[in-house]
DNA sequence: TAGAGCCTGGACAACGTTGTCACGGGCGGG
DNA sequence: CCCGCCCGTGACAACGTTGTCCAGGCTCTA
């Protein structure tokens, strides 16, 4: 009787149809629905007929929650990345995505907006949900709190900066190899002079990146004046001020090596309006960089490999991998459009 | 040989702890676990110290697929678009998450990759987790088979294309008054021969800014070329045969009206090439559009702002409100920057 | 034709949580 | 001093699904 009376006659949101109301209708019991539903055999042609016409007439759907709660997996996974809306995680998300796709999961997808405090809260929520595995872009450098997590079983990957303080598997771009590669092309072009301006250096990406710098310098003999390098700038008018400093004084450079898209992008803009040209070589490639002129010389590192690579192994740990915790350093590339092939001027 | 021995039990949720788990390591009731759990109140001190002990000590954390089972809201909804990689939807993306983050809900996303069927495969997916709302920017244009979802009470908008046969709330820029402001800019700046590049016209945006440029030339009395428009073409190299046909011939178009930000960049590659100026307006901004020389003059939509009203739009449905579906049109926005200033040449 | 075996279908418990309700003890007021 | 009330606590059912197991009915063979 009860089942009767909670049959979807009414059109009161929130109350689905479920196996039991299915089953009711199409005068069978429960679990033969349950193997109609998940195409297990053992069900005549007649009766999975039956049952599909009350799926039908009722327009039941699954409730993948209670599926869940029973067989423990959520095929769903969390991606926590910096900032959806910057164009360099666009692709890397939609790498994961299409291999999260391919393994039948789902992606939720959350931006720590670079606040530490931010990404463990999205962690631990999406943890809560009970999501198969993690896939993290740090804000923070401690990640201690993801320690019982992992043990419990949550497959969990960093991408593009390291873990802190936890061993876990990690994706990165060879960031110092670059921007060693980037600085050497400069100063194989005659610079000596060479500016640097990047972010924070607590940021491991621009730590590296800045090393990777100093490396190159050292590398040609080259003495790093102090006031060539520029940290911890990030918002345009600040990068805007920086460049426009280093650009004059009593030695000033000839050309700058900006640390990430953002920076190149300021540093373009203030080169614009310069008489004498300079020379420029961005760390992050980006949509247009040919079409400027002089195109911009880039090291190049592949979003889209990183966020696969990094989705690869987070399957391959849940298909049961118990090799060690690694460190992937994936290849960057120097792309030559002009800006970095710019002689000395002075 | 049983199927059973397939996964080892410690594989479930990789053995964690669970209420009855604290419970009983800290000598209370089931049930009193899930009050301090929750915050909630009739709990001594003494009682909670206890319990949060035995939390701290077994790295209890709620499973919340449980909660939601028991509950019926699982403060999660879904984010169906067409694809992540797009620098278009990063921010449209962005502003939903944020919305979505101050009601404490957690976002799945997805990407159709312009595929019907992908859009509806997911957008059921999500259906099946009992996700409380969705925002599905749409691929396909028959949205039906979302009628018992949106009957059974989840909260659904769709943004930037209407929804399809079904009557739900939308979201658009005005595509039809922006095309048409554009056109008429040129227009205005000495033009009569306006070529108009745009994708297929079974896409919606790409009709509405078809029909624009239409009313734009009508309202200006000037008759319109066939081969002045082409529809179709989105992938760069038709792109580029398409200008470059409409810019030879008896009669050359002065200026180009592109229908979205692709097949804007590929115009304005193609117009580099070209010894004579030609003038160029393109539906959606894109970075650096105001580095090129000459800047590129667009017709703005306000991707963050769709995603926000449309996020809005769908936690008040969830917070009961009745109202009907309702088609809100939000304005876009000229901004000149050079190429669409440029007078007819020839 | 009887027994064995197979196939179909259903009853029931369990997943981890929350809502309901009842119980016992301490306390204040009559 | 006793009654009733409130407060802290816990037992139990329910959420919707799947895994296990068993009951019948059928076919096949000896």
């Amino acid at each position: 009787m009860p089942e009767t009376a909670r049959r979807p006659e009414s059109h009161r949101y929130g109350n689905r149809p479920t196996m039991k109301d299915v089953a009711a209708r199409a005068g069978v019991g429960l679990k033969t629905v349950s193997r109609v539903v998940n195409g297990e055999p053992g069900v005549t042609a007649d009766t999975e007929r039956r049952v599909q016409e009350a799926i039908e007439a009722l327009g039941f759907r699954r409730n993948d929650s209670a599926r869940v709660l029973r067989k423990g997996r959520t095929a769903s996974m969390g991606l926590v990345l910096e900032d959806l809306a910057d164009p360099f995680y666009g692709p890397l998300s939609r790498a994961v995505e299409e291999v999260a796709r391919a393994h039948g999961t789902l992606l939720f997808n959350g931006s720590s907006a670079e606040d530490p405090e931010r990404e463990q809260e999205l962690a631990l929520a999406l943890c809560a949900r009970r999501v198969d595995g993690l896939v993290i872009i740090p804000a923070g450098d401690d990640h201690r709190y993801l320690e019982p997590e992992i043990r419990a079983g949550v497959a969990t990957v960093f991408v593009d900066r390291p873990a802190g303080r936890i061993d876990a598997d990690v994706v990165l771009s060879d960031n110092h190899g670059g921007a060693r590669a980037g600085v050497a092309h400069l100063i194989a072009h005659g610079h000596r002079r060479i500016g640097f301006i990047g972010d924070m250096p607590r940021i491991h990406t621009a730590a590296e990146r800045l090393r990777g710098y100093r490396t190159a310098m050292e590398d040609a003999g080259i003495p790093v004046a102090p006031s060539w390098t520029s940290l911890g700038v990030t918002d345009p008018e600040r990068v805007r001020r920086a460049a426009e400093e280093m650009l004059s004084g009593p030695e000033p450079v000839t050309a700058i090596f900006a640390g990430n898209n953002r920076v190149t992008i300021t540093v373009v803009r203030v080169l614009a309006e310069l008489s004498r040209p300079v020379a420029l070589v961005g760390f992050d490639d980006f949509e247009l960089a040919d079409l400027l002129r002089p195109g911009v010389t880039v090291v190049a590192q592949d979003a889209a490999l990183l966020g696969r690579t990094a989705a690869d192994r987070l399957f391959r740990r849940l298909d049961g991998s118990l090799v060690a915790p690694e460190r992937i350093e994936l290849p960057t590339r120097l792309i030559t459009r002009g800006s970095g092939e710019l002689p000395p001027a002075g």
